[in-house]
DNA sequence: TACACCAATTTGGTATCCCAAATCGAACCG
DNA sequence: CGGTTCGATTTGGGATACCAAATTGGTGTA
């Protein structure tokens, strides 16, 4: 297996990725090619490579009418709720088939998440762990698709982990309820699991939509660019 | 309104995928960059963001070792089941969404889309119809991302309606469901609606795949590359 | 005959260069 | 002064030239 080659270009994704995620480039944030070609060293042609492959996992938007210039793209309290629902179907229907196809010797694997670290572990190890548990829940169904949307999903939430605050109750809690899951599914039982998963998604993501809506306008004040874009309402897109 | 210039890249990126859909670049197919420079029209710069636009739909794929070559993607039976799971998943979901949140107008509007071009429907304009039932009806559940995750599914389905043959009276069937899956809609049926749904999907997915695991010989001697990639087992990827 | 080795070619990756459109200013006109 | 026009600058889109890795063919040797 001749490892591939880092590629230079790879670099430079996961540096601007991980700059997004980090907060360190701020939501709505305006970027060009050549500003980026210096910010991080690269010339265009990778630049824009990265900007494509962020543009489709949701971090960046072209922005203007001609196309002209990119954004961070905002933290947007429509997108998230969305992506609950999303993650709400995803999930269930992946825990739904791995309570069938997922050997025993799986859902351990996936349970040693949880203890892994054990409660020492500090905030930021335990949300990574949080998003990790989903993604690996759902490579349990056994379908790729299903586990590629859920890390989408993730992927795009990451950000609010630097903004929400985190107690070490409400931790606590969110590792009870995966606990909570992976016995559904010891116990192969698909409706409890499902349950378990949809009612975690929604009261977290509960959790998470009333934070930003109460502090969007704090947040705003750091510079963060944090919109409610959609109304609950068919959007009669194209 | 300033209309959106072609853009060229975005027409190149067009006939590409349209090669891919209609099989003219067939599955499996490999291709070079300057290869594609040279059959369609425009130089490597387009192409190449053409060929990324066409991975992360999973029409295109990147071949070997060192990441070198592409490859038009080939139809993977595994991934047509999982298609299937994620679209059940997501349009059981959207369904249910679209029960709460569409309005009737929302509801005459698609279901106009299954009488239109009645009975005399030709077999391809009967399909395209078909694919973009489901996705109008998704986009009722007012959440972009089920809408999105509908579309993206029913573009790599796509592919195969051109080896498939439909009868009139399948054609019929799938009209009939269609209608019965709205029919629930307006009677605010959110659990029949999902119910419909995903026996909908579930039944055409298992015709499709019946299709092409008896045929895959024959089709294979046309020059398309048919596969079954993946055991119904979670694949420990990464 | 089989195998190892080397050179030409091909390929994707990268770095620039040029271009047209759009934006932003400043000078100019009313 | 306010509004407009024109031009310099900036920006993304496209075209090419160059590079290193890798494939490919052939050739000469054991």
């Amino acid at each position: 297996m001749p490892d591939t080659v880092p590629s230079q270009a790879s670099g430079l994704f996961e540096r601007m990725r991980s700059a997004i995620l980090t907060l360190e480039l701020a939501p709505g944030e305006r970027l060009t090619e050549r500003g980026l070609e210096a910010a991080f060293a690269g010339s265009r042609t990778p630049v824009r490579a990265a900007l494509m492959r962020l543009e489709n996992e949701g971090l960046v938007l072209r922005e203007g009418h001609a196309g002209r210039g990119w954004v961070v793209a905002p933290i947007d309290v429509a997108e998230i709720r969305s992506l609950a629902e999303l993650r709400e179907a995803v999930e269930s229907m992946a825990v739904r088939l791995a309570v069938e196809r997922a050997v025993d010797a799986d859902l351990d694997a996936v349970a040693e998440l949880l203890t892994a670290g054990g409660p020492a572990a500090d905030e930021d190890e335990g949300l990574r762990a949080g998003s990790d548990f989903h993604v690996e829940l759902a490579t349990l169904s056994g379908n790729p698709l299903l586990a590629d949307a859920v890390r989408g999903a993730m992927t795009r939430l990451a950000r609010t982990r630097w903004l929400e605050v985190r107690t070490a109750a409400s931790r606590a809690q969110a590792r009870d309820e995966h606990q909570a899951i992976v016995d559904a599914l010891r116990a192969r039982d698909a409706d409890r699991a499902a349950a378990l998963v949809a009612a975690h998604i929604r009261d977290t993501n509960e959790r998470l939509v009333h934070f930003l809506t109460a502090e969007r306008r704090r947040l705003r004040g750091h510079g963060l660019s944090i919109v409610d874009g959609a109304p609950a309402r068919p959007t009669r897109a194209n």
